[in-house]
DNA sequence: GTGGTCTAGACCACG
DNA sequence: GTGGTCTAGACCACA
Protein backbone atom coordinates (compact mmCIF):
# COMPACT_ATOMS: atom_id res chain seq x y z
CA UNK A 1 0.00 0.00 0.00
CA UNK A 2 1.10 3.50 -0.70
CA UNK A 3 1.39 5.76 2.13
CA UNK A 4 -1.34 8.54 0.71
CA UNK A 5 -3.83 8.86 -1.06
CA UNK A 6 -6.19 12.53 -2.29
CA UNK A 7 -9.40 13.14 -3.13
CA UNK A 8 -9.55 14.62 -6.49
CA UNK A 9 -10.29 18.14 -6.54
CA UNK A 10 -11.89 19.27 -10.18
CA UNK A 11 -10.37 22.32 -11.41
CA UNK A 12 -6.56 21.35 -10.42
CA UNK A 13 -4.46 19.19 -12.60
CA UNK A 14 -4.54 15.38 -11.65
CA UNK A 15 -0.99 14.75 -11.66
CA UNK A 16 -0.37 18.49 -9.09
CA UNK A 17 -2.81 16.85 -6.89
CA UNK A 18 -0.93 13.83 -6.48
CA UNK A 19 2.37 16.05 -6.40
CA UNK A 20 1.13 17.64 -3.20
CA UNK A 21 0.16 14.76 -1.27
CA UNK A 22 3.00 12.95 -2.12
CA UNK A 23 4.72 16.29 -0.57
CA UNK A 24 3.09 16.26 2.16
CA UNK A 25 3.60 12.44 2.97
CA UNK A 26 7.25 13.54 2.44
CA UNK A 27 7.56 16.61 4.94
CA UNK A 28 5.54 14.83 7.47
CA UNK A 29 7.77 11.80 7.80
CA UNK A 30 5.35 9.11 6.32
CA UNK A 31 8.20 8.51 3.48
CA UNK A 32 11.72 9.38 5.14
CA UNK A 33 14.63 9.92 2.87
CA UNK A 34 15.93 6.68 1.19
CA UNK A 35 12.96 4.42 1.36
CA UNK A 36 11.77 3.91 -1.86
CA UNK A 37 9.48 5.99 -3.65
CA UNK A 38 6.16 4.11 -4.73
CA UNK A 39 6.36 3.24 -8.62
CA UNK A 40 4.43 4.45 -11.34
CA UNK A 41 3.11 1.06 -12.22
CA UNK A 42 2.16 1.25 -9.14
CA UNK A 43 0.97 4.53 -8.10
CA UNK A 44 -1.00 4.06 -11.21
CA UNK A 45 -3.23 1.04 -9.88
CA UNK A 46 -3.91 2.43 -6.58
CA UNK A 47 -4.55 5.97 -7.36
CA UNK A 48 -6.50 4.40 -10.45
CA UNK A 49 -5.15 6.94 -13.02
CA UNK A 50 -3.16 6.63 -16.40
CA UNK A 51 0.16 5.35 -16.00
CA UNK A 52 1.90 8.12 -18.07
CA UNK A 53 0.07 10.71 -15.68
CA UNK A 54 1.87 8.79 -12.83
CA UNK A 55 5.24 9.03 -14.41
CA UNK A 56 4.58 12.57 -14.39
CA UNK A 57 4.48 12.87 -10.89
CA UNK A 58 7.39 10.85 -10.38
CA UNK A 59 8.90 13.36 -12.56
CA UNK A 60 7.94 16.41 -11.14
CA UNK A 61 9.32 15.26 -7.94
CA UNK A 62 12.53 14.73 -9.46
CA UNK A 63 13.04 17.95 -10.73
CA UNK A 64 12.27 19.73 -7.59
CA UNK A 65 14.98 17.19 -5.92
CA UNK A 66 12.42 15.02 -3.44
CA UNK A 67 13.20 11.96 -5.35
CA UNK A 68 16.01 10.60 -7.23
CA UNK A 69 15.77 8.05 -9.48
CA UNK A 70 17.79 5.04 -9.52
CA UNK A 71 17.90 3.73 -13.10
CA UNK A 72 16.76 -0.07 -13.24
CA UNK A 73 16.17 0.05 -9.89
CA UNK A 74 13.30 2.47 -9.01
CA UNK A 75 12.79 5.81 -7.12
CA UNK A 76 13.91 6.47 -3.87
CA UNK A 77 13.18 9.55 -1.58
CA UNK A 78 16.14 11.99 -1.34
CA UNK A 79 17.57 13.70 1.58
CA UNK A 80 16.38 17.66 1.21
CA UNK A 81 19.43 19.69 0.43
CA UNK A 82 19.71 22.74 2.70
CA UNK A 83 19.42 25.85 1.50
CA UNK A 84 20.00 29.14 2.69
CA UNK A 85 18.03 31.12 5.03
CA UNK A 86 17.85 33.78 2.40
CA UNK A 87 16.83 31.55 -0.34
CA UNK A 88 14.56 30.12 2.18
CA UNK A 89 12.89 33.50 2.46
CA UNK A 90 12.76 33.91 -1.15
CA UNK A 91 11.02 30.75 -1.60
CA UNK A 92 8.40 30.87 0.67
CA UNK A 93 7.35 35.08 0.18
CA UNK A 94 4.97 34.90 -3.21
CA UNK A 95 2.94 31.81 -0.97
CA UNK A 96 2.92 33.93 2.19
CA UNK A 97 2.11 37.18 0.57
CA UNK A 98 -1.12 34.94 -0.99
CA UNK A 99 -2.13 34.74 2.57
CA UNK A 100 -1.88 37.90 3.57
CA UNK A 101 -4.36 38.93 0.90
CA UNK A 102 -6.48 36.23 1.55
CA UNK A 103 -6.72 37.05 5.32
CA UNK A 104 -6.91 40.69 4.89
CA UNK A 105 -9.60 40.51 2.46
CA UNK A 106 -11.40 38.38 5.24
CA UNK A 107 -10.89 41.40 7.58
CA UNK A 108 -8.41 38.74 9.96
CA UNK A 109 -5.91 39.76 12.13
CA UNK A 110 -2.36 39.35 12.49
CA UNK A 111 -2.70 37.45 15.67
CA UNK A 112 -5.69 35.10 14.04
CA UNK A 113 -3.88 34.28 11.11
CA UNK A 114 -0.44 33.28 13.22
CA UNK A 115 -2.69 31.19 15.52
CA UNK A 116 -4.15 29.26 12.30
CA UNK A 117 -0.34 28.93 10.47
CA UNK A 118 0.51 27.45 14.65
CA UNK A 119 -2.00 25.12 14.10
CA UNK A 120 -1.44 23.37 10.73
CA UNK A 121 2.05 23.30 11.26
CA UNK A 122 1.45 20.98 14.80
CA UNK A 123 -1.35 18.82 12.19
CA UNK A 124 1.16 18.27 9.50
CA UNK A 125 3.17 16.54 12.01
CA UNK A 126 1.37 14.09 13.07
CA UNK A 127 0.45 11.93 10.32
CA UNK A 128 -2.61 10.62 11.22
CA UNK A 129 -4.29 13.62 10.62
CA UNK A 130 -3.59 14.34 7.57
CA UNK A 131 -6.40 14.22 5.00
CA UNK A 132 -4.69 15.16 2.02
CA UNK A 133 -7.61 17.14 0.67
CA UNK A 134 -7.57 21.00 0.59
CA UNK A 135 -3.66 22.76 0.24
CA UNK A 136 -4.53 22.90 -3.26
CA UNK A 137 -5.81 26.35 -4.46
CA UNK A 138 -8.80 25.50 -7.15
CA UNK A 139 -8.92 29.20 -8.46
CA UNK B 1 -5.75 56.29 -14.46
CA UNK B 2 -6.36 53.03 -12.34
CA UNK B 3 -4.93 52.40 -9.11
CA UNK B 4 -3.14 49.00 -10.01
CA UNK B 5 -0.23 47.81 -12.09
CA UNK B 6 1.34 44.67 -13.01
CA UNK B 7 4.50 43.63 -14.57
CA UNK B 8 3.91 40.21 -16.76
CA UNK B 9 5.15 36.96 -15.72
CA UNK B 10 5.46 34.23 -18.18
CA UNK B 11 3.22 30.64 -17.45
CA UNK B 12 0.25 32.60 -15.55
CA UNK B 13 -2.85 33.56 -16.98
CA UNK B 14 -3.05 36.88 -17.72
CA UNK B 15 -6.71 37.75 -16.34
CA UNK B 16 -5.40 35.60 -12.88
CA UNK B 17 -2.14 37.90 -12.87
CA UNK B 18 -4.68 40.99 -12.82
CA UNK B 19 -7.11 40.12 -10.46
CA UNK B 20 -4.78 39.29 -8.29
CA UNK B 21 -3.54 42.85 -8.46
CA UNK B 22 -6.48 44.20 -7.99
CA UNK B 23 -6.79 42.00 -5.12
CA UNK B 24 -3.76 43.69 -3.50
CA UNK B 25 -5.17 47.04 -4.56
CA UNK B 26 -8.45 46.25 -2.56
CA UNK B 27 -7.02 45.19 0.92
CA UNK B 28 -4.16 47.85 1.03
CA UNK B 29 -6.17 50.52 0.75
CA UNK B 30 -5.83 51.97 -2.48
CA UNK B 31 -9.30 51.04 -3.87
CA UNK B 32 -11.98 51.72 -0.90
CA UNK B 33 -15.12 50.25 -0.89
CA UNK B 34 -18.00 52.26 -3.05
CA UNK B 35 -15.34 53.64 -5.23
CA UNK B 36 -15.91 53.06 -8.35
CA UNK B 37 -14.06 50.27 -10.21
CA UNK B 38 -12.26 50.77 -13.89
CA UNK B 39 -14.54 49.64 -16.37
CA UNK B 40 -13.56 47.15 -19.24
CA UNK B 41 -12.63 49.69 -21.37
CA UNK B 42 -10.40 51.46 -18.97
CA UNK B 43 -8.54 48.10 -17.55
CA UNK B 44 -8.16 47.20 -21.61
CA UNK B 45 -6.80 50.33 -22.28
CA UNK B 46 -4.74 51.34 -19.38
CA UNK B 47 -3.20 47.85 -19.10
CA UNK B 48 -3.11 46.97 -22.84
CA UNK B 49 -4.65 43.49 -22.49
CA UNK B 50 -7.70 42.20 -24.39
CA UNK B 51 -10.85 43.61 -23.58
CA UNK B 52 -12.14 39.55 -23.40
CA UNK B 53 -9.20 39.50 -20.76
CA UNK B 54 -10.65 42.55 -19.04
CA UNK B 55 -14.08 41.39 -18.55
CA UNK B 56 -13.14 38.66 -17.20
CA UNK B 57 -11.04 39.88 -14.72
CA UNK B 58 -14.52 42.21 -13.64
CA UNK B 59 -16.32 39.02 -13.71
CA UNK B 60 -14.00 36.70 -11.42
CA UNK B 61 -13.95 40.46 -9.08
CA UNK B 62 -17.84 39.96 -9.18
CA UNK B 63 -17.95 36.09 -8.13
CA UNK B 64 -15.82 36.82 -5.46
CA UNK B 65 -18.11 39.26 -4.02
CA UNK B 66 -14.78 42.35 -4.18
CA UNK B 67 -16.76 43.89 -6.60
CA UNK B 68 -20.71 45.04 -7.75
CA UNK B 69 -21.78 45.64 -10.83
CA UNK B 70 -24.61 48.40 -10.83
CA UNK B 71 -26.11 48.29 -14.07
CA UNK B 72 -26.51 51.93 -15.58
CA UNK B 73 -24.11 53.16 -12.80
CA UNK B 74 -20.79 51.20 -13.50
CA UNK B 75 -19.06 48.79 -11.60
CA UNK B 76 -17.53 49.76 -7.71
CA UNK B 77 -15.84 48.17 -5.15
CA UNK B 78 -17.64 46.20 -2.37
CA UNK B 79 -17.81 46.19 1.53
CA UNK B 80 -16.18 43.02 2.16
CA UNK B 81 -18.97 40.64 3.79
CA UNK B 82 -17.89 39.42 7.46
CA UNK B 83 -17.18 35.72 7.46
CA UNK B 84 -17.42 34.13 11.30
CA UNK B 85 -14.21 33.23 12.49
CA UNK B 86 -14.81 29.53 11.86
CA UNK B 87 -15.48 30.16 8.51
CA UNK B 88 -11.67 32.42 8.27
CA UNK B 89 -9.99 29.71 9.48
CA UNK B 90 -11.35 27.47 7.23
CA UNK B 91 -11.21 29.80 4.14
CA UNK B 92 -7.68 30.23 4.68
CA UNK B 93 -6.68 26.74 5.01
CA UNK B 94 -5.27 25.52 2.31
CA UNK B 95 -3.28 27.96 1.53
CA UNK B 96 -1.66 28.21 5.60
CA UNK B 97 -1.20 24.45 4.73
CA UNK B 98 0.99 25.12 1.34
CA UNK B 99 2.79 27.47 3.50
CA UNK B 100 3.27 25.04 5.87
CA UNK B 101 4.19 22.46 3.42
CA UNK B 102 6.95 24.77 1.55
CA UNK B 103 8.47 26.01 4.97
CA UNK B 104 9.13 22.29 6.08
CA UNK B 105 10.40 21.53 2.91
CA UNK B 106 12.88 23.96 3.32
CA UNK B 107 13.70 22.86 6.69
CA UNK B 108 12.38 26.49 8.34
CA UNK B 109 11.21 26.87 11.91
CA UNK B 110 7.63 28.05 12.82
CA UNK B 111 9.39 31.20 14.27
CA UNK B 112 10.94 31.59 11.13
CA UNK B 113 8.03 31.55 8.50
CA UNK B 114 6.16 33.54 11.52
CA UNK B 115 8.73 36.48 11.19
CA UNK B 116 8.33 36.84 7.55
CA UNK B 117 4.80 36.33 7.71
CA UNK B 118 4.87 39.64 10.10
CA UNK B 119 6.89 40.95 7.27
CA UNK B 120 4.85 40.40 4.78
CA UNK B 121 1.48 41.29 6.50
CA UNK B 122 3.13 45.34 7.22
CA UNK B 123 4.15 45.59 3.55
CA UNK B 124 1.06 45.10 2.29
CA UNK B 125 -0.94 48.57 4.72
CA UNK B 126 2.04 50.27 3.00
CA UNK B 127 0.85 50.65 -0.85
CA UNK B 128 4.27 52.24 -1.94
CA UNK B 129 5.82 48.97 -1.55
CA UNK B 130 3.49 46.71 -3.55
CA UNK B 131 5.58 46.02 -6.09
CA UNK B 132 2.96 43.19 -7.77
CA UNK B 133 5.12 41.01 -8.34
CA UNK B 134 5.73 37.42 -6.77
CA UNK B 135 2.56 36.78 -4.64
CA UNK B 136 1.43 34.32 -7.60
CA UNK B 137 2.66 31.18 -7.73
CA UNK B 138 4.50 30.18 -10.95
CA UNK B 139 4.48 26.65 -10.25
CA UNK C 1 8.54 28.28 -41.90
CA UNK C 2 10.91 27.41 -38.84
CA UNK C 3 14.65 28.32 -38.57
CA UNK C 4 16.07 25.15 -37.94
CA UNK C 5 15.86 21.60 -38.73
CA UNK C 6 17.79 18.05 -37.88
CA UNK C 7 18.64 14.60 -39.26
CA UNK C 8 17.48 11.89 -36.47
CA UNK C 9 19.97 10.22 -34.59
CA UNK C 10 18.66 6.46 -33.60
CA UNK C 11 19.65 6.27 -29.70
CA UNK C 12 19.05 9.43 -28.60
CA UNK C 13 15.49 10.52 -27.48
CA UNK C 14 13.89 12.65 -29.93
CA UNK C 15 12.85 15.52 -28.21
CA UNK C 16 16.08 15.85 -26.94
CA UNK C 17 17.50 16.47 -30.68
CA UNK C 18 14.68 18.56 -31.22
CA UNK C 19 15.68 20.64 -27.70
CA UNK C 20 19.70 21.16 -28.66
CA UNK C 21 18.42 22.30 -32.41
CA UNK C 22 16.37 24.68 -30.92
CA UNK C 23 19.23 25.90 -28.82
CA UNK C 24 21.91 25.60 -31.48
CA UNK C 25 19.44 28.51 -33.72
CA UNK C 26 19.19 30.23 -30.30
CA UNK C 27 22.50 30.89 -29.70
CA UNK C 28 23.55 31.61 -33.08
CA UNK C 29 21.18 34.10 -33.33
CA UNK C 30 18.63 32.60 -35.61
CA UNK C 31 15.90 32.99 -32.71
CA UNK C 32 16.43 35.99 -31.36
CA UNK C 33 14.89 37.22 -27.42
CA UNK C 34 11.52 38.44 -27.78
CA UNK C 35 10.43 36.57 -31.68
CA UNK C 36 7.69 33.94 -31.44
CA UNK C 37 8.80 30.46 -31.19
CA UNK C 38 7.39 27.90 -33.36
CA UNK C 39 4.34 26.59 -32.38
CA UNK C 40 3.29 23.16 -30.85
CA UNK C 41 1.65 21.92 -33.67
CA UNK C 42 3.89 23.81 -36.07
CA UNK C 43 6.67 22.33 -34.57
CA UNK C 44 4.98 18.94 -35.07
CA UNK C 45 4.21 19.69 -38.65
CA UNK C 46 7.34 20.56 -39.80
CA UNK C 47 9.69 18.19 -38.12
CA UNK C 48 7.10 15.54 -38.99
CA UNK C 49 6.36 14.47 -35.26
CA UNK C 50 4.01 14.03 -32.32
CA UNK C 51 2.20 16.95 -31.51
CA UNK C 52 3.17 15.80 -27.59
CA UNK C 53 6.75 15.13 -28.05
CA UNK C 54 6.73 18.74 -30.03
CA UNK C 55 4.80 19.67 -26.33
CA UNK C 56 8.02 18.31 -24.38
CA UNK C 57 10.45 20.25 -26.37
CA UNK C 58 8.60 23.56 -25.87
CA UNK C 59 8.43 22.41 -21.86
CA UNK C 60 12.08 21.62 -21.63
CA UNK C 61 12.96 25.15 -23.03
CA UNK C 62 10.57 26.68 -20.50
CA UNK C 63 12.32 24.97 -17.96
CA UNK C 64 15.77 25.52 -18.76
CA UNK C 65 14.84 29.77 -19.06
CA UNK C 66 14.88 29.78 -23.15
CA UNK C 67 11.58 30.52 -24.17
CA UNK C 68 8.67 31.85 -21.67
CA UNK C 69 5.00 30.83 -22.74
CA UNK C 70 2.38 33.37 -22.84
CA UNK C 71 -0.97 31.49 -22.12
CA UNK C 72 -3.56 31.88 -25.02
CA UNK C 73 -0.69 33.59 -27.16
CA UNK C 74 2.24 31.30 -27.83
CA UNK C 75 5.80 31.00 -26.82
CA UNK C 76 8.26 33.63 -27.39
CA UNK C 77 12.59 33.39 -27.06
CA UNK C 78 13.23 34.91 -23.60
CA UNK C 79 16.34 37.07 -23.19
CA UNK C 80 18.61 34.57 -21.14
CA UNK C 81 19.65 36.06 -17.63
CA UNK C 82 23.58 36.75 -16.95
CA UNK C 83 24.64 33.82 -14.80
CA UNK C 84 27.34 34.57 -12.17
CA UNK C 85 31.30 33.94 -13.62
CA UNK C 86 31.53 31.14 -11.05
CA UNK C 87 28.14 29.83 -11.77
CA UNK C 88 29.50 29.48 -15.80
CA UNK C 89 32.58 28.14 -14.75
CA UNK C 90 30.66 25.26 -12.68
CA UNK C 91 28.03 24.18 -15.11
CA UNK C 92 30.91 23.69 -18.06
CA UNK C 93 32.37 22.12 -16.21
CA UNK C 94 31.33 18.60 -16.47
CA UNK C 95 31.11 18.87 -20.10
CA UNK C 96 34.62 20.22 -20.56
CA UNK C 97 35.78 17.35 -18.39
CA UNK C 98 33.87 15.11 -21.25
CA UNK C 99 36.47 16.94 -23.54
CA UNK C 100 39.10 16.31 -22.22
CA UNK C 101 38.75 12.50 -20.90
CA UNK C 102 38.10 11.82 -24.97
CA UNK C 103 40.55 14.47 -26.06
CA UNK C 104 43.29 12.39 -24.75
CA UNK C 105 41.85 8.99 -25.11
CA UNK C 106 42.52 10.20 -28.91
CA UNK C 107 45.98 11.13 -27.83
CA UNK C 108 45.48 14.82 -28.99
CA UNK C 109 47.54 18.01 -27.54
CA UNK C 110 46.30 20.28 -25.70
CA UNK C 111 47.07 22.69 -28.51
CA UNK C 112 44.94 21.11 -30.56
CA UNK C 113 41.70 21.11 -28.84
CA UNK C 114 42.17 24.15 -28.51
CA UNK C 115 42.11 25.08 -32.40
CA UNK C 116 39.39 22.70 -33.12
CA UNK C 117 37.38 24.47 -30.25
CA UNK C 118 38.01 27.80 -31.83
CA UNK C 119 37.03 26.74 -34.83
CA UNK C 120 33.72 25.44 -33.09
CA UNK C 121 33.21 28.79 -32.12
CA UNK C 122 33.17 30.52 -35.23
CA UNK C 123 31.32 28.16 -37.41
CA UNK C 124 28.73 28.43 -34.66
CA UNK C 125 27.96 32.28 -35.10
CA UNK C 126 27.54 32.05 -38.91
CA UNK C 127 23.97 30.45 -38.95
CA UNK C 128 24.86 29.09 -42.95
CA UNK C 129 27.24 26.60 -41.56
CA UNK C 130 24.81 24.94 -39.04
CA UNK C 131 24.15 21.33 -39.72
CA UNK C 132 22.24 20.69 -36.68
CA UNK C 133 23.03 17.03 -37.12
CA UNK C 134 26.44 16.79 -34.39
CA UNK C 135 26.41 17.72 -31.08
CA UNK C 136 24.66 15.22 -28.90
CA UNK C 137 26.55 12.06 -28.51
CA UNK C 138 25.17 8.75 -29.31
CA UNK C 139 26.17 6.33 -26.00
CA UNK D 1 42.12 -3.16 -5.12
CA UNK D 2 40.71 -1.62 -8.37
CA UNK D 3 42.48 1.60 -9.15
CA UNK D 4 38.69 3.74 -9.66
CA UNK D 5 35.85 4.60 -7.80
CA UNK D 6 32.80 6.34 -8.80
CA UNK D 7 30.26 8.16 -6.22
CA UNK D 8 26.52 7.11 -7.66
CA UNK D 9 24.72 9.83 -9.73
CA UNK D 10 21.11 9.91 -9.93
CA UNK D 11 19.73 9.52 -12.97
CA UNK D 12 22.60 8.24 -15.14
CA UNK D 13 22.42 4.37 -16.16
CA UNK D 14 25.24 2.75 -13.52
CA UNK D 15 27.19 0.86 -16.28
CA UNK D 16 27.95 4.68 -17.80
CA UNK D 17 29.07 5.77 -14.72
CA UNK D 18 31.60 2.76 -14.09
CA UNK D 19 32.62 2.94 -17.73
CA UNK D 20 33.18 6.67 -17.41
CA UNK D 21 35.05 6.23 -14.19
CA UNK D 22 37.72 3.58 -16.22
CA UNK D 23 38.26 6.23 -19.40
CA UNK D 24 39.37 8.51 -16.43
CA UNK D 25 41.40 6.21 -15.08
CA UNK D 26 42.70 4.94 -18.12
CA UNK D 27 43.53 8.51 -20.20
CA UNK D 28 45.46 9.81 -16.30
CA UNK D 29 47.71 6.73 -16.24
CA UNK D 30 46.46 4.85 -13.44
CA UNK D 31 45.88 1.72 -15.82
CA UNK D 32 48.26 1.54 -18.05
CA UNK D 33 48.35 -0.22 -21.85
CA UNK D 34 49.37 -3.84 -20.94
CA UNK D 35 48.06 -4.18 -17.22
CA UNK D 36 45.21 -6.03 -16.20
CA UNK D 37 41.61 -4.81 -16.05
CA UNK D 38 39.69 -5.98 -12.98
CA UNK D 39 37.36 -8.83 -13.99
CA UNK D 40 33.84 -9.13 -13.94
CA UNK D 41 33.73 -10.27 -10.66
CA UNK D 42 36.20 -8.06 -8.76
CA UNK D 43 34.18 -5.24 -10.54
CA UNK D 44 31.05 -6.57 -8.83
CA UNK D 45 32.94 -6.87 -5.10
CA UNK D 46 34.49 -4.21 -5.06
CA UNK D 47 32.24 -1.27 -6.44
CA UNK D 48 29.11 -3.30 -5.03
CA UNK D 49 27.32 -3.73 -8.71
CA UNK D 50 25.25 -6.06 -9.69
CA UNK D 51 27.43 -8.87 -12.31
CA UNK D 52 25.42 -7.97 -15.59
CA UNK D 53 26.59 -4.41 -14.86
CA UNK D 54 29.78 -5.13 -14.39
CA UNK D 55 29.83 -7.27 -17.52
CA UNK D 56 28.22 -4.64 -19.27
CA UNK D 57 31.12 -2.59 -18.67
CA UNK D 58 33.79 -3.84 -19.86
CA UNK D 59 31.71 -5.38 -22.95
CA UNK D 60 31.37 -1.38 -23.29
CA UNK D 61 35.37 -0.78 -22.96
CA UNK D 62 35.86 -3.67 -25.35
CA UNK D 63 33.87 -2.38 -27.97
CA UNK D 64 35.58 0.76 -27.62
CA UNK D 65 39.13 -0.80 -27.80
CA UNK D 66 40.02 0.39 -24.53
CA UNK D 67 40.47 -3.10 -23.21
CA UNK D 68 41.14 -6.40 -24.72
CA UNK D 69 39.90 -9.70 -23.79
CA UNK D 70 42.59 -12.62 -23.73
CA UNK D 71 40.87 -15.67 -23.34
CA UNK D 72 42.17 -17.72 -21.01
CA UNK D 73 44.87 -15.13 -19.59
CA UNK D 74 42.32 -11.99 -18.59
CA UNK D 75 41.04 -8.85 -19.93
CA UNK D 76 44.12 -5.93 -20.46
CA UNK D 77 43.98 -2.68 -20.86
CA UNK D 78 45.01 -1.76 -24.80
CA UNK D 79 47.18 0.44 -26.29
CA UNK D 80 45.28 3.00 -27.82
CA UNK D 81 45.47 2.86 -31.57
CA UNK D 82 46.63 6.37 -33.37
CA UNK D 83 44.16 8.03 -35.31
CA UNK D 84 45.15 10.65 -38.01
CA UNK D 85 44.41 14.25 -37.02
CA UNK D 86 41.22 14.57 -39.10
CA UNK D 87 39.47 11.83 -38.17
CA UNK D 88 40.42 13.15 -34.47
CA UNK D 89 38.82 16.67 -35.09
CA UNK D 90 35.75 14.77 -36.17
CA UNK D 91 35.76 12.49 -33.25
CA UNK D 92 35.70 15.42 -30.83
CA UNK D 93 33.54 17.40 -33.13
CA UNK D 94 30.13 16.60 -31.34
CA UNK D 95 31.43 17.43 -27.81
CA UNK D 96 33.23 20.36 -28.57
CA UNK D 97 30.21 21.56 -30.13
CA UNK D 98 27.77 20.99 -27.43
CA UNK D 99 30.55 22.50 -25.06
CA UNK D 100 30.07 25.81 -27.30
CA UNK D 101 26.40 25.48 -27.32
CA UNK D 102 26.22 25.64 -23.60
CA UNK D 103 29.50 28.13 -23.25
CA UNK D 104 27.37 30.87 -25.64
CA UNK D 105 24.65 30.07 -23.60
CA UNK D 106 25.65 31.05 -20.44
CA UNK D 107 27.12 34.30 -22.46
CA UNK D 108 30.84 33.41 -22.27
CA UNK D 109 33.52 34.47 -24.44
CA UNK D 110 36.41 32.25 -25.98
CA UNK D 111 39.27 33.05 -23.90
CA UNK D 112 37.19 32.16 -20.48
CA UNK D 113 36.43 28.95 -22.16
CA UNK D 114 39.87 28.22 -23.34
CA UNK D 115 41.23 28.55 -20.04
CA UNK D 116 38.45 26.66 -18.13
CA UNK D 117 39.76 23.64 -20.99
CA UNK D 118 42.90 24.17 -20.04
CA UNK D 119 42.29 24.12 -16.28
CA UNK D 120 40.52 20.90 -16.54
CA UNK D 121 43.37 19.26 -18.99
CA UNK D 122 46.22 20.01 -16.22
CA UNK D 123 43.84 18.22 -13.52
CA UNK D 124 43.26 15.02 -15.19
CA UNK D 125 47.19 14.51 -15.93
CA UNK D 126 47.52 14.69 -12.12
CA UNK D 127 45.51 11.08 -10.94
CA UNK D 128 45.15 12.81 -6.98
CA UNK D 129 42.71 15.38 -7.77
CA UNK D 130 40.34 12.96 -9.59
CA UNK D 131 37.33 12.89 -7.82
CA UNK D 132 35.21 10.83 -10.62
CA UNK D 133 32.19 13.41 -9.94
CA UNK D 134 30.72 15.00 -12.97
CA UNK D 135 31.35 14.79 -16.13
CA UNK D 136 28.53 12.75 -16.96
CA UNK D 137 25.82 14.86 -18.13
CA UNK D 138 23.00 14.83 -16.19
CA UNK D 139 20.27 16.22 -18.31
C1' DG E 1 10.73 -5.68 -12.23
C1' DT E 2 12.16 -0.31 -12.89
C1' DG E 3 11.67 4.27 -15.59
C1' DG E 4 11.83 6.59 -20.54
C1' DT E 5 10.14 7.51 -25.13
C1' DC E 6 6.84 7.91 -28.75
C1' DT E 7 2.49 7.84 -30.99
C1' DA E 8 -2.61 8.70 -31.15
C1' DG E 9 -6.49 11.21 -30.12
C1' DA E 10 -9.76 13.72 -27.00
C1' DC E 11 -11.02 17.68 -24.26
C1' DC E 12 -10.21 22.06 -21.90
C1' DA E 13 -8.55 26.99 -20.68
C1' DC E 14 -6.68 31.26 -22.49
C1' DG E 15 -6.75 35.57 -25.38
C1' DG F 1 -5.36 30.25 -32.88
C1' DT F 2 -2.21 29.09 -28.38
C1' DG F 3 -0.51 25.61 -24.68
C1' DG F 4 -2.09 22.01 -20.88
C1' DT F 5 -4.07 17.70 -19.31
C1' DC F 6 -5.43 13.00 -19.56
C1' DT F 7 -6.04 8.50 -21.42
C1' DA F 8 -4.41 4.42 -24.14
C1' DG F 9 -1.12 1.39 -25.64
C1' DA F 10 3.43 0.06 -27.72
C1' DC F 11 8.36 -0.53 -27.40
C1' DC F 12 12.93 0.08 -25.33
C1' DA F 13 17.00 0.37 -21.86
C1' DC F 14 18.56 -0.71 -17.22
C1' DA F 15 19.68 -3.81 -13.19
Amino acid sequence: MIPFRFTFQPGVPLYEQVVYAAHKAIISGQLRPGEPFPSVRTLSKELKINPNTAHRVIQHLTNEGLVEIHPGVGTIVAKPPQATAAARADLLGSELEAVVVEAKKLGMKLADVMAALADHWERLDTPETITTEGGLETK
